[in-house]
DNA sequence: CAAAAAACTTGCGTACACGCAAATTTGCGT
DNA sequence: ACGCAAATTTGCGTGTACGCAAGTTTTTTG
């Protein structure tokens, strides 16, 4: 019950935080504001979230953490390791509805936000390590942590260069090189990965060379 | 001549932090505490560095990203490009002499300048991304991007291994596991990336499967 | 069901990061 | 050498993060 409250309070903390942010520009947002409209004082926001950006940023991101694990240990066993991540991690961040197109170009626009946005990724690590470790005959945990940290890293990289593109195209109206859709910057991102990703899933042992 | 002056006052900076923090305790140094000792206003130590733990770390990686760089560059052409990095990174992080020896217990005792730490690995990321795209014939650099960020990844995880174990051993005295040296670590943490770095050396085009 | 224990919230005080604009310094052209 | 333009330093003001201890709510225990 407990743990009930306190998600209650983190999405109402960070809803209201990109309502606020969408209404009134992001800069014209106090701490006290955010804190007044989910009904908490503003120490309690900050035992929550420790900046605005993160706050802002939470209600876009959501749960995606958690989902990309979970999407990786619920594909099917005889699929690739290599193929279950990609696939899982696409999927996760083409879910259409969640993000709404204002916040995003809000998130766009702000660098701040961009920074807290791309920031995010870091958090899909400890759970994908799991999820890899999983799907890793070999016990030993330390290659699926590493391989998660890599993952994470190349969505990161995705994430900049659409960040990238999409807030050139934004500003230069539509002459620059759209670099692709976010689902092929991520298939691209991760497909040099694939050689790691498919070793480990083959070798149970040490892959020294 | 003008850039000599700044990386002189930025020197002046991070080593009047790292000492005052040796003497009176790093929760017990202040901001203007050691802009005075480098002669500069605190407002100009900001201009340099965003937190204290930037500050106090900066003084002990120093250079450290310009010259793993440099050191997979330098390399000789035929040995393969994972052995060049693995090599590179191991060198550069054993470095003797550099890490004084009572610095580095004070980073691994508090967290706050662990994280600092850790975070540093972020900064080889783009100096590697050319050292890397220079040793691949394709000259896309995504995949070089994404490589030194999978690599930065695996670095970063490897501190983190290390960083724990000494801190455990620092307070539980001996009876923990020596997880071992630094280079062992290292080199486990990059194991898992060699395929795809091999991978990527060998194939010129997509690497698509 | 009462009372202790644990967890969460809140107010307060301190230190801090950073935007902004004025003042000072540096490099350069003539 | 002189002064102009760009870069850098500095003071100030605002908003913020966070440790700490007291107050409040929830969970556990006898």
């Amino acid at each position: 019950m407990r743990e009930q409250k306190k998600q209650a309070t983190r999405e109402a903390l960070s809803a209201a935080a990109l309502r606020l942010a969408l209404e009134h520009g992001p800069d014209n947002v106090r701490v006290d504001d955010i804190a007044e409209a989910a009904g908490v004082s503003p120490r309690t926001y900050n035992n929550y979230f420790s900046s605005r950006e993160q706050a802002i940023v939470a209600a876009v991101t959501g749960e995606r953490e958690a989902r990309v694990a979970a999407a990786v240990a619920d594909r099917p066993a005889d699929v690739s390791l290599a193929d279950a991540v990609i696939e899982a991690i696409v999927d996760q961040y083409t879910d259409p509805g969640e993000p709404a197109r204002d916040a995003l170009l809000l998130i766009t626009t702000r660098p701040a936000l961009r920074d807290a946005f791309v920031a995010t990724t870091g958090a899909i690590e400890h759970p994908l390590t799991g999820a890899i470790a999983g799907r890793l005959a070999d016990p030993g945990r330390h290659a699926a942590r590493v391989l998660a940290a890599s993952v994470a890293a190349a969505v990161r990289v995705a994430l900049e260069q659409w960040l990238q593109t999409t807030a050139a195209s934004a500003t230069t109206s539509g002459l620059v090189v759209p670099s692709g859709s976010l689902p092929d910057l991520l298939r691209t991102a991760l497909a040099p990965l694939i050689p790691a990703l498919d070793a480990a899933e083959h070798r149970a042992g040490r892959p020294h060379h």
